[in-house]
Order: C-alpha cells, then sequence, then structure tokens
DNA sequence: ATATTAACCTAACATATGTTTGGTGAATTA
DNA sequence: TAATTCACCAAACATATGTTAGGTTAATAT
C-alpha cells in the first residue's frame, strides 16, 4: 500500500517539490527567463497556488539561493573533517564544491550563475550568502603555507573562478567533477606547495 | 563644423548606437531581463523601430555576441603581435582578454556571462563562436613549453575560468584588469615555467 | 458530527511582452 | 522641383507575465 501522508507531511514535500522544480528551471533557463507558470506546471500546480507557499517569485528564488548555500557549505565542512594537511584540506574542499555544483543539485547551480536583475530587493542577502560561503575559502587559503609575497586573495579567486567555470564546459560522463577539481588545484599546488 | 553626417552613415551609427544599448541592458539583466522596449529606450526610439535594423530581438542579441567576438578576438591578436616567449604571449593575451572584458565594452561582458534559453535559435552559432575564439587560448597554451603530463586542456581551462570569473568581483577603481590577468597568469607560470 | 484548517483550483486583474502595420517627415536622388 | 527612400513613430495585435480573490475539497481537530 502506497505510504498516506499526513498533511504536513504532503506540506513540506509540496514546499520541496516547487523548490526542486524552481531550482532546476531557474538553473536552466535565468530568473527572467522563467515563469511562476512554468514553476507550477512542473510541480503539478497551477500558477496560483504557488502563493500558499510562497510570498512571490522572488521569495521561491532566495529559497533556491538559500537551499544552495546550505548544501555547498554542509559539504565542504564535512569533506576536510579530520583532514590536517592544508593542502589537502584545500583540495577535499574544492572537490566537494564542485561534485555539488556539476552533479548533485541544481540549487548551487543557481546560486553560482544565475544572476537575476540587480535591483531585485533580494539582491543584498544574496551578497551576504555568497560572502559568508566564500569565507570558507578565505580560511582555507590562508591556511596554507605559502612563499612569502604570494598573494592570497588572487589565488582564492583564480580557484574558485577556475572552479566554477567548469559548469560551462563539464559534460557529464566526458568529465568528472572530482577530477576536475582534483586537476585544476594541482595546477596551483605544484607550484605553490612548500617542501615540509 | 560639426561634420554633416549622409543617411548612410547616420543609419550606420543608429545601428551602433542599438547594439551598444542592447549590450549595456543584456550585461546588466540578462537576455530575457531585457525587453525591446528597454533597448529602444536607451537608444532614444521606440520599440518598433528597432525591427527597423534587426529582424528580432535574437538577432539583436546574436549581432552583440559578433561584436564580443570580434572585440576579443582583435584585442588578443593584436596584443602578442611581435612577442615571441610563449608565457610572455600568454600573458599579454590574458591581459587583452581581462581588460575588454573588464573595461572596454560590454560586449565581451554579454558573451561570456549572460546565457539565453537553451532553446533559442542562435543557440549553436554561439557555440561556434566562442569556440573558435577559444581556440586561439589552445594554441597559445599549447605553445608552452610545460613539465611532461601538465594537462594543457585544464590548464587552458582553468586560466580562462579564473579570468572570466573576475567579472563577478571585480571593482573599477579598486582593482586593474592587466593587474589581475598578471597575478592570475604569474600563479601559474612561477613554477611551471621550464629554465630555457 | 461539526468546525476548522490549509493545499489547491478557477478565474480574473493589470501590466508587460515581441512583433506588425500603416503612416509621417526629412533627406537624397533624379 | 518631383519622386523616392528610409529612419522613425503611433497604434495596435496576441500573448505572457506576476499576483490576487474567492471557491472547493479533503484531512484534521473538537
Amino acid at each position: 500500500m502506497i505510504q498516506p501522508k499526513s498533511s504536513r507531511q504532503v506540506r513540506e514535500n509540496r514546499q520541496g517539490d516547487v523548490l526542486d522544480a524552481a531550482a532546476a528551471l531557474f538553473s536552466k533557463k535565468g530568473y527572467e527567463g522563467t515563469s511562476v507558470r512554468d514553476i507550477a506546471a512542473a510541480s503539478g500546480m497551477l500558477a496560483g497556488s504557488i502563493y500558499c507557499h510562497f510570498s512571490s517569485k522572488e521569495d521561491v528564488f532566495l529559497s533556491v539561493q538559500r537551499e544552495g548555500i546550505r548544501q555547498l557549505t554542509d559539504a565542504v565542512q564535512a569533506s576536510i573533517d579530520g583532514i590536517g594537511d592544508p593542502w589537502l584540506r584545500l583540495r577535499a574542499a574544492c572537490a566537494a564544491h564542485t561534485r555539488v555544483l556539476l552533479d548533485e543539485s541544481n540549487f548551487a547551480a543557481v546560486l553560482l550563475h544565475v544572476t537575476p536583475s540587480r535591483n531585485l530587493a533580494v539582491w543584498d542577502q544574496l551578497v551576504v550568502l555568497r560572502d559568508e560561503y566564500e569565507s570558507l575559502f578565505r580560511q582555507l587559503v590562508d591556511d596554507l603555507p605559502l612563499p612569502v609575497g604570494t598573494q592570497r586573495k588572487y589565488l582564492r579567486l583564480a580557484i574558485l573562478g577556475a572552479l566554477n567555470w567548469s559548469h560551462h564546459w563539464y559534460r557529464p560522463g566526458r568529465d568528472n567533477p572530482a577530477d576536475i577539481a582534483d586537476q585544476i588545484v594541482r595546477l596551483f599546488e605544484i607550484q605553490l606547495r612548500q617542501p615540509s
């Protein structure tokens, strides 16, 4: 027998359905390119029903972004847990970041690649969210033993940029997220790793 | 005396005005976020008049992209002209690429950062254009003397990714495009460079 | 059994969208 | 000077948009 769901379970799942659908659509068609009717249809309801769960289209978008941050943060923090060597920590974090971005969900893809018109009210909140997440990597890079004078800021931005850009050329099956991250970090690591 | 313009000159300038306005708007608000009326207003005309110069909104978009490619290609090719050392050639090319992307025009920014819904008819043409441009960098990276086993594909993608991503954090005045490119390329170059 | 809740639908609202049609007026050509 | 061209406007078209108001239905609580 199909499990009967309580109404609260149903409600929560439906919220999740909407977010899943929204993440997929935002990721594929952008913010303005996705209509509330698109999202509703993809979650098996009609446009107006969305407003039972979210107060506006912007609200849906913001929720998707928050979920993206959550997934990335959780994955990165779990990946470095118990690892001591600074370069290995960075490599693990980058692999997790890339895995979530490329494979696991559309939420991270929306967070990193979908930029709605800057005049949205949510804009400021998004910047804060992203900065918080980036500070994770700031810490990881700061912990690296590097030659004096190495510009850690550019190192951090270059690594994250190179990884994030993989979203544009990644093809599932042909490439592998963990490989991509490893290969890219190595390009920086080989040169900069200090003999210990 | 202000030079009197022939009607053909006027027409061409107006076409250019429309493209400038479109590039600025596409870059700021995305493809779907920009309306034909927006573009028209920013070029001092009404929506319908756009169709005197372009056959559709997609056509405007494609023209912006083509101009972006043209600017990037010209700048990069001019920048490496006469330079022999492979690493210096790469550095020059990256500086030119970054300069055009960040400072000189919105056209390159649209080309690299604005992705309309994939079901646009122009999509295939865009991919071809971008691939052509990227092959310039493929050549530059192939010409580098590198330690055996270095994955040139990832090196190329990492460099371009890191540079392109600068568009997300670049702030005019605080950073400098040429510096950004130089600092980033140096991160790869310092020890990958072979003693000659 | 009754009252209440809340997820969802139906239908509409005001506005925005890409595009077309036919006209105007100034510049170019003959 | 008369004819022609062409950039542009005015107005409309069909459709799509975000959002709201009110009704329906099934599950929950009393």
